[in-house]
Formats: C-alpha cells, structure tokens, sequence
DNA sequence: TTGTACGCGTTATCAG
DNA sequence: CTGATAACGCGTACAA
C-alpha cells in the first residue's frame, strides 16, 4: 500500500497529471464538470493528498509559518498561538515554533532553524539584542515582530521588517488613570528584572510621561525574580505606616483611613502581576493583614486569575485575536509579494475595571 | 542575489554536486581532507543551506515533527511545548503545532493537516472520542500519545500506537495518602465538567481503590465550568456546620476544632485547580470567612501559584521533561523504523508536600 | 576518493 | 479544454 501519486489518480481517471493538479489548485477557467467528477471521485476514494515536499519543490511555497516565542510560560503567547493556529488553519498553512526562552543567542539559532526549515515568513516575539539575526532573516523571508520592537526600533527604517503590537501608550495612560480616580497618590511601575524588551521600555517611557501629567509621584521597579527580595522590595514600597492599622474585626469595610488605598501598583505584565503576588503574600506577616487592601494592584495581560485574586483585579487586556489577525494577514500579504514600506500596526486593546480599583473603598 | 544552490558551491570548490552532497550529510570514509576544507570555506562563505523541500522529497523524510494539542491553556501544554522544543532542536527537528481546543472533530482536522504538511511523525495530546481518525493516522505515520490515552484503551492492541503518560495511580495514592495523613475523612476528587479525557477516568478510577482501600469517604464530582455554579457545588461539599465557626479575632490559628480538616479536596488538573479556587472565593461569603481553612487542598500539575495559594498546595507534579524526552525519543524510534509492539511509558512523577497537608492545622 | 546520471512528485510552459 | 514535457534541488547507485 505505497503512497499514491498523481499519475495514479490521472491513470484512474482517464486524464493527464496536468489536468489532476489543475483540479487539484483549481484553476480559473478550468475544464468539463465530466472529467472534473471523474477526477474528483478518484480523488475522494483514494483519499489522495498531494506531497507537501513535491509542491514546495516546484512552487517555491511550504505554506509553513514560522513563530518564534520569547516566553511560552507566559500565558500571552499560549494564547497568541492558539489565536495565529486559528489563523493558519484557515489559509490552509500550518505553524512552526520554537522557543527562545528569553535568549539571544537561542533566538537566532531558532530563527535560522526555522528559515532552513523552509518557513515562508516568520513571526517572532523577540526577547531583544537580537537586532542584527532578524535584520539577517528579514532578507530571506517576512519577518512580522509581534509584540515586541526592535532595541534599535527599526522597524521601520529597514524595508520589510513589520511590527504589531498594541496600544501601549493609550493603555497605560487608561490604567495610571485608573489608579489616579481611586486615590492613588504615588503609582510605582513594575517590570521584569534581567529582561529588557522593547515593551518594558516603552510601556515605562510612557508610564513617566502620564504620572508628570497627572502629578502625581511614580517610580519604576524591576522586580527581582528571587520571591524574598521581592518580598523586600514591595514592603519598602507599602513601607512606612505599615501594620499599625488595627486588626479589622469581624465586620469589614470600616476604619478606611484616608492612607488607604494610596500605592498604586502596576504589573506590566501577566508574569510580573504573579510575581508580584507571591511577594506580596510573602512580604504581608510583616507588613499586617490588611497590607494587600492599601495597595492598589492593577496589571497588564488578561487571565482567569485577574478576575479572583483581591477580589477582581484591574487590567490593561490586549486584543489577542485581533494581534493575530494582523499578525497573519500581515505575514500573507508579504509572502504574496506585497514590497510596501515596513508596517506598524496598533492594535488597540481594553481597560478592564475590577474592584481593585473601585471607587469606594475595597 | 537568488538563492544559492548545491551546484554553486560545487563549481566554486572545485568539485562535482555530489561530492558536496557527501559533505553535508557527512558520509563515513568520505573524501579528501584537501577537498573537505575547501567545500567547508565555500558552503561557510556562502552562508548556503541545503532546500528542505528538495531534500525532504529525495529523502521522503520532512524533518518535522507534528504536534497537537488538546488544551493549549493548560500551563502543561506549554510547558510540555517548550519541552519538546528542546528535544527536536537537538535532533534538528522542527515542532509542527495544532491546537484541537478539546474538539474531536478539530483534533481529526488537525491531524490530517499535519499529516498533509509532511509530519515524519505526530505527537497528539488527544482530547478523546477520537480513536477511529487516530488509528488511521497511525496508518500513514507514527502516531505517540501524550499523556490520554485512546477511550478504548488501544494503544496496546493497534500495531503503532504508543502511549507515554505519568505513573498516575502512584500519583493518585500518593494524593490520597497525603491528604489521610492530614486528617480528612472524606475526599472528593474534582474532575473537569464535560471532558472525559482518559486521565481523568484513569485517576477517577485509582482514587475509588485508593480511598476504599483506606477506609475513608470518597466522591467523584465533575465541577461546573460556570463560577456561581462550582461555587454552589463546593458549598455543599463543605456544606453542614458552615458559618457558624465564630470570626477570628486578630491573631489566628486558634480554635481548631476537630472538625478542622476534615475535607480533603483533589483537582484532577491545573485547570480544574484554578476554577476550584475560584469557586471557593465565590462560596466565601456564605461559608464563612474561614470556609477555605476547614478543607485541605491538593492538586495534580505544578505551577507558579501552587506555591502562593493557601500558603502552598500539595501537588502531585508529573515530569515534564522526562515526559518529552520519552515521547520524542519513542517518535524517533518509530521514524527510525522501530517495528516493534506498541509501547506504553509510564514517567513517575513526584508529590510535593506544602502547607496545604501540613500534619498541624494551617 | 570522486564524478555521472537518474529520479523523487509536482507544477508551469507550450502545443494542439 | 487537455496532454506531453521540462524543470525544481537534492541524494545515491554505479562507474571510474
């Protein structure tokens, strides 16, 4: 039981292999509906597909997409490749990943794998100071950057390098708002200590813009990976009048001082809101019980636990399936020899507003 | 600047095409030292890598390994992902993903997409109901099951179907054991509501031997995908003397009546986990303050909040490298021509004791 | 040790 | 509307 080929299915049907792959990428103004039923009936009956390695051969085209995740522990790019296989499976192409897992060095080399792999474009979450290895790629294939720009922010400059992302700016400034309208006096950023992607950068840049406008006082933290130093750092944060509130007892919702509520907290994304909360669980026996409630906690990135944890949590939501939406019809259009300037696409995303944030206080 | 083809770099070094050939897949007693040097300079110079599609036609092997997902918002999907990444890239293999989303009929689809993209082997994480398209795929290449196993249990029976999973009958009597030792007297294991995975009937049924055997209560419960109704069905797990414990006033740690303890509670996943404490949250209000103290959590698959959440769940963790690397190993085998019985391997994975079944009460 | 010649399965060109 | 034929780039018997 050998595979079938398509001089079998044209032997079958009475007709030339020509005509089988005509029916098969079915062309324009094509031929009888009778032979097209023959072909088809063989077709269907053998359940013959064409090889994927013959076609790519001759046509040039592996209908593979490459993509290249920084992190797939974060939750961001789980959801982002089942969003682009979505995508995929509709043009009929298939994925290929690779993770970098935050590294340079292993970013290139999955970039360069996937190139020799026959990818007919790329889409790389880059984890940054890899400027030179995607310019490099770019000259092979697409490349689509999600997420994440260039450390030199060339996108732009160079000719086929594409970038999609969010809108960060406006994001931030809808959370910072956020933590203002509840009575934040002081809003501290928190980012991903050792990794310094184009995100984090430009989420900061404008993090410090908006906390001038609105005057209030602002401060961004890398977060130590190691839970006791970050223990360490968020209790600096909450710091002074901490645990001298008095115990609340039995009844809640009382006794809410005017301190409360006064640190704003910004995770700038799903990894660093979850740090974040074991710190915070680990800095609370000496900081007192209610140490959580004097914080405000809001954060990028939108998973289950946003919507459990301190009872709802405030979130900057990204669009994921819009992004990937982009990301592929972007990827696409370059494969399909469109050689317009480099495209930056902002996709916008949402507030999501949680007790965290509420009015009244929590 | 087209592409670069075998026979450029054998008129630049001198030599015929299929001397290069012999170089690039290092034939044994090969060649000249002369001539491999100069073939090396050139194929360095040019920066020149072999067309995967030309090879994979000649060879009939595509370098691609398929890979489908049931639930790829399962932390263990990623993780698992991540695994295999590292895997392939040391065979210089590349990772073809697809994500069913638990669909049967999108698992079929993804498979004979997979298939059609030239996969050498695949790799499914089935989500079930799905035994007739994965055996015929095992037809046309090596199908290894990841983790669930098919509804009937085939993979024994059919020639090419192998099967690598945890030790999960240890896992389950060594949860159960945990969880006695701490003092409950009743266990429920929490299933996820509408899948019925292979894992899941396989722990369901250890955990009746296990807590029969042990001579304590044991209940099998689906729970709700809906919060508010998840919430009802715990509240009337912990049910009966509910509320009326009395608040604690300032310090705690008081009052552990021998009631404490007494409901040992199991997630059968990650996922199921994390819609458990949900739940929880939600049945607060009407349970008392100090509902979440009086059951004992422990859950199956580890990850960063299993360490933060009630002071630290008891967790049965699976290998998630070692599974990779049986799964890969098993897929190559077969590619390699292993016709050998199905196999079925079991990778033992470990209980992580914490807080959660501490023998003192929390 | 190295070169020659052929074929892998498909699509594109060109006649008819 | 259809068929014959020539590539696509590479690996591998076979011959030298």
């Amino acid at each position: 039981m050998a595979r079938v080929r398509i001089k079998d299915i044209a032997e079958q049907a009475g007709v030339s292999a020509a005509t089988v792959s005509r029916y098969l990428n079915n062309t324009p103004g094509a031929m009888t509906e009778d032979t097209r039923a023959r072909i088809a009936e063989v077709v269907e009956r053998t359940g013959y597909r064409p090889l994927a390695a013959a076609r790519s051969l001759r046509t040039d085209r592996s209908q593979l997409l490459g993509v290249v995740f920084a992190d797939i522990a974060n939750p961001y790019s789980s959801a982002m490749l089942e969003a682009l296989s979505r995508e995929a499976e509709g043009a009929g192409y298939s994925l290929m990943t690779a993770v970098s897992g935050n590294g340079p060095a292993s970013e290139a080399a999955a970039v360069e794998r996937l190139l020799s792999a026959g990818a007919d474009a790329l889409v790389v979450n880059t984890c940054g100071g890899n400027d030179e290895a995607l310019i490099e790629a770019s000259r092979k294939a697409p490349v689509v950057l999600l997420d994440r720009d260039l450390d030199g922010g060339l996108a732009r400059v160079d000719r086929k390098l594409d970038i999609v992302t969010s809108n960060n700016a406006e994001l931030v400034n809808g959370l910072v708002g956020e933590l203002v309208g509840c009575g934040c006096k002081k809003i501290v950023l928190l980012t991903q200590s050792g990794i310094a992607s184009s995100i984090r950068r430009e989420r900061a840049a404008s993090f410090s813009d908006d906390v001038a406008a609105v005057g209030v006082e602002g401060e961004v933290v890398a977060l130590e990976d190691d839970v006791q130093k970050a223990a360490a750092q968020i209790g600096s944060l909450v710091g002074g009048g901490a645990g001298c509130d008095g115990g609340n007892v039995g009844d809640k919702g009382r006794d809410d001082g005017e301190r409360r509520g006064e640190l704003g907290l910004m995770a700038v994304n799903g990894v660093v809101f979850l740090q974040l909360i074991e710190a915070l669980q680990a800095a609370n026996p000496g900081l007192g019980e209610d140490a959580e409630r004097r914080v405000r906690l809001t954060t990028f990135d939108e998973y289950a636990w946003n919507r459990m944890l301190m009872g709802g949590v405030t979130t900057a939501a990204q669009d994921v399936g819009a992004i990937a939406r982009a990301v592929f019809g972007q990827a696409m259009a370059r494969i399909d020899g469109d050689r317009g300037p480099a495209r930056r696409i902002e996709v916008p995303g949402r507030i999501i507003r949680r007790a965290s944030t509420a009015r009244r206080p929590v």
